[in-house]
DNA sequence: ATTTTGACAGACTAGTTGGTATATTTGTTC
DNA sequence: GAACAAATATACCAACTAGTCTGTCAAAAT
């Protein structure tokens, strides 16, 4: 987390210009360069610019991932709202820039996953990771029967991600952040008949969710 | 439609590359070379590489999108029947190659859309274009009583849209068929529950989509 | 018949790319 | 303080990019 060393300079540099272009747009020397580092040292911490690329993918997205799912990790109750809940997050969260760019790792994954293997598979891995955590909420949330039995919490977390990513992905091209928000909502509507015993934007208490 | 003239062959191999490799991978030149048509061709058809872009999302993308969902047009009945069916016809077109390419308008909605700003109106036209036909659909369907009278047609209509995308997304990056089938049958699942007054999976008659 | 035009050919250019070679500095170990 | 390695600087490079330039040639217009 800490960015004092050189390569994690050049790695958060990067990632933030990434962010916006992509990465082979990313132009790494010179990103480096208005941080007073030279292509020298830049070559000295990463053999390549894939190898930046993966690096970023291991080390900032993977981390940023997970924590975006982390209050469902080993929850055992409140698994509806707190779905619900996040998901809403993603809502609050995004802004007409953050729009317009799209979200992270979907944009990679469209703009790398056919390009270099093992970029695939790192990407891959960030997208497993958050179907296990859902997964494992889902069924957790089935035991308390909070959730509806006939559904299959492999596929639907697959789904639910995937959902989520088809709206980031037309809010972009629609260059809309209200576009963004409204198809979310609809995404919500329908998770409410699909997947839960009992309607989670009913419940008026306080959000399960902690801000952290 | 027909690729005799030099600009259509241009534009067609151009598309053809496009669809593996991307726009900005796209080597047009290298492309029509391999059809013996010179750099000074292509440059007196098109003024400059975006405009082949251009033409290919105006003359190609969006009459293959149209074409896509034609059979709702001035559909008034078997609505339901229609879009489901519509939906399991890209489970059957779907293959291994198809999938690792992903789709060629989401595949550019992510990559133009915050390069170009032209180029992002002209991916938002394609995508209207289907929404309202979609738009269209639903609300005769409410009509007949075939979809619930609940849902908005035009958000669920974008839901759609990008739901679709979101399983080519996630596929794509799994690298995966199965997965993108099997995404499209938990799509369809969540319509049924969502959408249709009745279930159209259980309705054996003949396919209404014709196989044009 | 001559000029004009549209369709093409292909060598060339200016700029950029990711990456390297080599040199120098800095820190560490003996 | 000599020896050695890690860290950094900078000039350089080959490959490639989109796009341009000049020119040819055949058909149409005058």
């Amino acid at each position: 987390m800490s960015k004092n060393t050189t390569r994690e300079k050049i790695l958060h540099r990067c990632f933030e210009a990434m962010e916006v272009v992509g990465f082979e747009a990313l132009r790494a020397d010179k990103e480096v360069l208005n941080l007073n580092i030279s292509k020298g040292a830049l070559y000295h911490y990463f053999p390549s610019k894939l190898d930046i690329g993966y690096a970023m993918v291991d080390e900032i997205i993977k981390p940023m991932y997970e924590k975006k799912w982390s209050d469902l990790i080993n929850r055992t109750e409140g698994i509806a709202n707190c779905v619900y809940e996040l998901i809403e997050t993603e809502k609050h969260n995004a802004t007409e820039k953050k729009i317009l760019r799209g979200d992270v790792l979907y944009n990679l994954m469209l703009e790398m996953s056919g390009v270099d293997a093992k970029f695939r598979q790192k990407l891959e891995e960030v997208l497993e990771l958050q179907v296990k955590i859902l997964q494992k909420a889902l069924l957790a949330g089935k035991n308390c029967n909070e959730i509806k039995s006939g559904v299959d919490s492999r596929s639907m977390s697959y789904l639910l991600i995937g959902q989520l990513h088809g709206c980031y992905a037309i809010a972009k091209t629609r260059a809309s952040k209200d576009v963004f928000t409204s198809m979310v909502s609809g995404l919500q509507k329908q998770l409410i008949d699909v997947l839960y015993v009992n309607d989670p934007s009913r419940n008026a208490q306080r959000a399960t969710v902690a801000s952290a």
